[in-house]
DNA sequence: ATGGGTGCAAATCCTTTGCATCTGC
DNA sequence: GCAGATGCAAAGGATTTGCACCCAT
């Protein structure tokens, strides 16, 4: 699978790789660019579309913030802070029956490929920020 | 709550009550402009923005798509076209444990306002069209 | 006359595209 | 020399902002 790559597509997997953090696509070529100087942002856009067509990585996104991305490809859930845009990784499993899932697909007629639950929130950031601003 | 709303925010809203497609800013705005022919696009935006911080509509987005804007204000799930990007609502209700839910929040240090379980797939409109093509 | 809300246009941000160039074969 | 990949700059689409204007107080 991997062998296909070329030399920046390699270097931008390993980036996403090495950061959970799930970087914006300007995170993604600021980072990359330690590595490989003379790649410009159009080509980081471009690898990236073509891993995920090669669904080896995710993109994901919330409201209006800009699209993030993923090179962690087992199925897991997220937490999302409504304040700051962050997109974390659930470390443990929800539980959710497949039954359940599949009846909600039917009923939106909807062809499952996969799902996620995400749970809204302040982040321990945010949540951190708002506790010093009220002691000001 | 909405007797703060001028008229334009009160056009916006019942045009988000009365279209459950999620639409978009431009959607709600052509819309909106058949009961207000004046408006401007960018009082359409600052109007779901302001709705949205009163929480009075949620915003929904998909990865590099534009924003979605859903007046629906009880918990619900939704089923993402990977492939048009629609968005749609989920009419059954997807069972999660409160539990499971509160330690997946516990583990990302999250303060939990709400959840959605997102199913991923092709929605009908899409699996009829490629249905079409093979026939070609 | 004052202030908030508004339309319009310009600005901004994110992402994609066009095109000339470069690279490895 | 050719095909595919790339950098750069320009284009494109979504969203926000600046500003002058208008309307109700």
């Amino acid at each position: 699978m991997e062998d296909i790559l070329n030399a920046n597509a390699r270097a931008v997997l390993e980036v996403l790789r090495a950061n959970t953090r799930h970087p914006t696509a300007q995170e993604v070529y600021d980072e990359v660019r330690r590595a490989r100087p003379h790649i410009g942002l159009a080509t980081v856009y471009r690898i990236l579309r073509q891993l995920a067509e090669q669904k080896m990585i995710k993109v994901w996104g919330y409201g209006s913030e800009s699209a993030r991305y993923d090179a962690c490809t087992h199925r897991h859930d997220h937490a999302c802070c409504t304040e700051c845009g962050a997109l974390l990784d659930v470390p443990v499993e929800v539980v959710l029956s497949h039954a359940e899932l599949e009846k909600a697909a039917r009923a939106t007629g909807i062809e499952m490929g996969s799902h996620e639950v995400r749970i809204y929130g302040r982040c321990q950031d945010c949540q951190a920020k708002s506790k010093k601003a009220r002691l000001t």
